[in-house]
DNA sequence: TGCCGTAGGCGTACGACGTACTCTTACGGG
DNA sequence: CCCGTAAGAGTACGTCGTACGCCTACGGCA
């Protein structure tokens, strides 16, 4: 019988994410996302506790856009690879959040749903007990960490080139790499990656 | 011939450090480190230009402790493994500046150092050109992810708990490897993940 | 020995943040 | 039609980073 809810969840998490994808994440405060719903801050109360549930909304929608159904054809390493680059592809949309996932990845419940479709694929293929579980935090370490590494500090951004004109006396190896660097794309850095450690996965003698 | 400094950019890095294993990261305040040291806010502002430099400052206090000469002994995937394991035991000396890690890696002197070692050890193997460039990256991703997950999502963690209690119907496979994953260590984990990397560069075929 | 220029350190203050508390208001069932 | 309920707005407080300007301690020179 009271007043009924004017705004949803959904919306909340879709404007905070309008206000980062336009003005970034540092933009992401109460009163703009408030703003950004023709509201005040404080009614954004009645929806999240805190900010930062408010954050783990956010992730929430950036994160349910992935496919978490098992890969259906090909090899074993291939179809965890096609889950892996699925999620990938889902950040690669918005960039901005990437701090935020490593924070608010155990409160999401599509990364439940992936985790049990790359599970599924790896039982699959014959990984049980410790063994499972060990492929299964490397691959999520390599997706937490490449992910990272792609947005915060990319091959093709100015660190690299920092690097390629680092002293050749001290760092001959790193200004020779980095040079290299300049001409790997980051879908060719993140597969390569991807594929080195399916790789070992795939010879693994435990 | 003017007034000479009272403090050195190492002091404040320590003291920085100080309050953050003794309060957590949210407690680095420009205050904070201010009190710790018995001086002014604005004082600290003489030797670091703001907060982001100040927790630069801080990231190459944690890493500097880290040896970046080559390991010398044993086989080209032990010598990389050496120094991995290296990094990581200096941040688990200061867990709670793990989220500040990888903002501020690439600023970081020893990390350049480091990565001249690897690269060192990687040439000596072979891997040179775009081969080189991506066992790289794939090391600093599975590093970087994995510290990460280790100190902010850990196996032993309610997390894991979380989900070895979740509906066996939907979550077959997770509620089944989280049980598992409760008898994993930290160590078994991180190295389990990190051999199979090692692996996976060896029998790279390109 | 004394003074003076330089730069270090401090006090004050401002705007923005998260959010606690209180009041007002809009709705739907009797 | 009216009243109970919960939604939403207004106000305000404490904390943050840090801009600005003043005071002061020091080392070199007279």
């Amino acid at each position: 019988m009271p007043r009924p809810r004017s705004l949803t969840p959904a919306q909340l998490a879709s404007a905070a994410l309008a206000v980062i994808d336009r003005d970034g994440l540092p933009a992401l405060t109460m009163r703009a996302v408030a703003a950004e719903l023709g509201t005040s801050p404080m009614a954004l109360y009645r929806y999240v506790a805190d900010r930062d549930e408010l954050e783990a909304l956010v992730v929430e929608e950036v994160l349910s856009t992935v496919d978490t159904a098992p890969a259906a054809d090909g090899s074993w390493p291939d179809r965890v690879g096609v889950m892996v680059r699925r999620m990938r592809l889902a950040v690669g949309r918005h960039p901005a959040v990437v701090p935020l996932l490593p924070v608010h990845r155990h409160r999401s419940p599509t990364v439940l749903r992936w985790t049990e479709g790359v599970l599924g694929v790896l039982a699959e293929a014959g990984f049980v007990g410790t063994r499972r579980v060990v492929a299964l935090r490397a691959l999520l370490a390599y997706a937490v960490g490449a992910i990272q590494l792609e947005h915060l500090g990319p091959l093709s951004g100015p660190g690299t080139t920092t690097m390629a004109a680092l002293p050749v006396g001290e760092f001959p190896h790193l200004a020779a790499t980095a040079a290299d660097a300049r001409r790997v794309g980051p879908d060719e850095e993140f597969g390569g990656g991807l594929d080195v450690l399916l790789r070992g996965l795939a010879v693994d003698p435990d």
